[in-house]
DNA sequence: TCAAGGATCCGCT
DNA sequence: GCGGATCCTTGAA
């Protein structure tokens, strides 16, 4: 059966202005990615906003450089970046050209294609698993990893901005997708009109610790409450 | 609690 | 141009 999707695209203008107001409109909303093997939808639970050359925990900090310099384009187009050597993350560009804006997407539940996510998740893993120290029983470990990621509850596949990338198998080859565009490989929806309501939550980043006040404890992450995908600070794990 | 990992940035020459 | 520090994280121990 086709999804209700694809017939949604989201409205770039809801990207285009305030950053709060954009990720408060963007919470909720579905992250489709349709590649050959098929096609996963997930709604976004969980987003923090990093709001231009001012903010201080923001990669625009540095100014306009070549990783960032998606930031600085129009709304709506993917900024993938590498943290910690092997993670990929996956921004949201909002606010218009010029205002180096964007939304990180922290965690997404699955909705449609989760043994699609599952089974990238596992890819991703035994990758991992290949980096790891010389070990003659690498392929003990690959299938250690794949078993731990068979027992996942479907809410934890895409619970946290790395593995968010793992499970939709986004990488930096996606930077600068144009996300508002329904005919793109990776984009964004609006959520089905029969979704669920949901109540917001806000708090400071996770990860920002470099930055100084006040752009540490603004309250910039939202978070859909109570939802099981949302991966909070490490200090609750 | 800690190691893994590599791109990116800054400061220095 | 080069070298070292840093980093929007994760999973294993």
């Amino acid at each position: 059966m086709a999804p209700a999707s694809f017939q949604n695209a989201y409205p770039r203008e809801l990207l285009a202005g305030d950053g709060l107001a954009s990720a408060n409109a963007l919470l909720g909303a579905q992250l489709v990615r349709n590649d050959a093997s098929g096609v996963r939808v997930g709604r976004i639970v969980e987003l923090e906003a990093y709001r231009g050359p001012d903010d201080k925990a923001s990669h625009a900090r540095f100014g306009r450089t070549s990783r960032s310099a998606v930031m600085f384009g129009p709304p709506g187009h993917a900024y993938v970046y590498l943290v910690y050597g092997m993670y990929d993350c996956l921004n949201v560009v909002i606010e218009p050209s010029g205002r180096a804006a964007a939304l990180l997407v922290r965690s997404v539940e699955p909705l449609e294609g989760v043994d699609l996510m599952r089974h990238a998740r596992e890819e991703w893993a035994v990758g991992r698993a290949g980096g790891r120290g010389s070990s003659s029983d690498g392929a003990a470990w690959a299938a250690a990893a794949r078993q731990r990621v068979a027992a996942l509850p479907a809410a934890r596949l895409a619970s946290g901005p790395g593995l968010v990338c793992a499970a939709f198998s986004v990488g930096r080859d996606d930077g600068g997708a144009d996300l508002c565009d329904a005919a793109s490989p990776l984009h964004l929806e609006l959520a089905a009109p029969g979704d669920p309501a949901f109540e917001r939550e806000f708090g400071p980043r996770i990860g920002i610790g470099y930055a100084p006040e006040p752009w540490l404890g603004k309250p910039w992450r939202v978070w859909v409450a109570g939802n099981p995908a949302v991966s909070g600070p490490r200090t609750r794990r």
